[in-house]
DNA sequence: TATTTACTTTACAATAGTTCTAAACTACTT
DNA sequence: AAGTAGTTTAGAACTATTGTAAAGTAAATA
């Protein structure tokens, strides 16, 4: 599917510059990556564009579910293109995540969610540390 | 026990700044806080710090185990006097938390950790959202 | 198609949280 | 009592992110 549709059936107008980033994220194989991150690669794929629109786009395309955003420790906030069910290990030393497979985690009893709100999601983080 | 004991177990060499933040935190009540709420509590309880101490503090108090931080999506650094086993809400949209009992959780099944690490603890995080 | 409207992008300034620096201070060791 | 290693401090510096206001553009309307 051409970006453009997935932009509009996310129900995004698509400019120029979220075809640009949805090219880059929504092609299945890209993880986790910051909005530095992303701004490289859009300049390395022979584009430009403010960081100011990296950030706009990233808070659109989070809001409409495309992308999540991972729960951290860094001053960085980190983004991940896997919006599937999923887990992290997570250094905090380092601030490094790395995903887990969901069929390794069995969540037997979740709690219900406080009254007037709804689940989004449920992320579990396993802390580690190297053992040196 | 006094907090200056309480600092001497967990290693840290009581200074007058780090007993003032440790009879602030160390009390079995409070739960999440930001550097900018301690500095409060600290004025308010008549006492002086360097914002510098306080970020330097909560670096060792973290470091020894005293305190947790929580993972979160905000720009701002949370703490947790509780460093009991336990998971959190978090409305993505405010960034608030608010504790679940661990009784409430039960993970049947983890991961083992990558070779070279140890496990350092486990946080679930439910994901929620006003429902408007 | 031409026009309008609402949304988007941009460069740059501004903000906010956190860390750095280097001098003064203090708890602990000898 | 003196030495030393770790700590605190004010203020500057840094970095990630957001705000601003003008220019640009996609979509809706005529």
């Amino acid at each position: 599917m051409h970006s453009k549709t997935k932009l509009r059936n996310a129900g995004l107008r698509p400019t120029n510059q979220r075809i640009i980033i949805a090219d880059i994220l929504l092609n299945g194989s890209k993880r986790h990556f910051t909005a530095e991150n992303l701004l490289d690669e859009i300049n390395i794929s022979g584009n430009k564009m403010s960081i100011a629109t990296v950030y706009n786009c990233l808070k659109k395309f989070k809001s409409v579910g495309l992308i999540n955003q991972v729960e951290s420790f860094t001053d960085t906030s980190i983004f991940d293109t896997n919006t599937d069910s999923h887990h992290h290990f997570l250094d905090e030393e380092t601030g490094e995540l790395t995903d887990i497979n969901d069929n390794e985690i069995n969540l037997l009893k979740l709690p219900d969610v406080p009254y007037g709100y709804i689940k989004k999601g449920v992320d579990v983080i396993i802390k580690i540390k190297k053992n040196i």
